[in-house]
DNA sequence: GCCAACGTTGGC
DNA sequence: GCCAACGTTGGC
């Protein structure tokens, strides 16, 4: 199984939206860039991601699980653009915030930290692992 | 609100 | 195929 990183701001589309959308889950539509269409096409039903607010909050503060992998983006007929579905799986009992993040050695490498510009990126094991447990959830 | 970083576009 | 110009993102 792999590990992902969903950004979103939340004036656009917030935790909470996800939530409330339950087993359901929700299109990650709206991506037009090549690079997280990539990591989209490789994502599989059961990959595990972070969702991390941008902008305000700056913080991961849940977890979602792949739940429909790549098609095409219902937003727009450029048939460039594919997206997958997820749902929300458990929130963050202490969301990580991106300074947590760049206080934590471990994490230097982290595309959040390198290439903070991506809006959805691979996440290691590692990198997985220690970021749940600085927000004490369970994997 | 500003600005740096980066991706995309289009002219040559 | 290169590169300058432009637009967008996101941290500060």
């Amino acid at each position: 199984m792999a590990y992902w990183l969903f950004k979103s701001e939340p004036s656009t589309w917030s935790w909470d939206q996800q939530v409330a959308k339950g087993d359901a889950g929700e299109e990650w539509d709206g991506v037009r860039n090549y690079q997280a269409r990539n990591f989209m096409r490789e994502m599989q039903i059961g990959d595990r991601g972070f969702f991390y607010h941008s902008q305000t909050e700056k913080a991961v503060v849940g977890i979602v699980e792949v739940i429909a992998e790549a098609h095409p983006d219902s937003t727009t007929n450029d048939d460039r653009w594919e997206c997958v579905d997820i749902k929300a799986v458990a929130p963050f009992k202490t969301p990580v915030t991106l300074d947590m993040v760049k206080d934590d050695p471990r994490l230097g490498e982290m595309v959040l930290v390198k290439n903070s510009r991506l809006s959805v990126q691979p996440v290691t094991d590692e990198e997985w692992k220690i970021i749940c447990e600085l927000g004490s959830v369970t994997r």
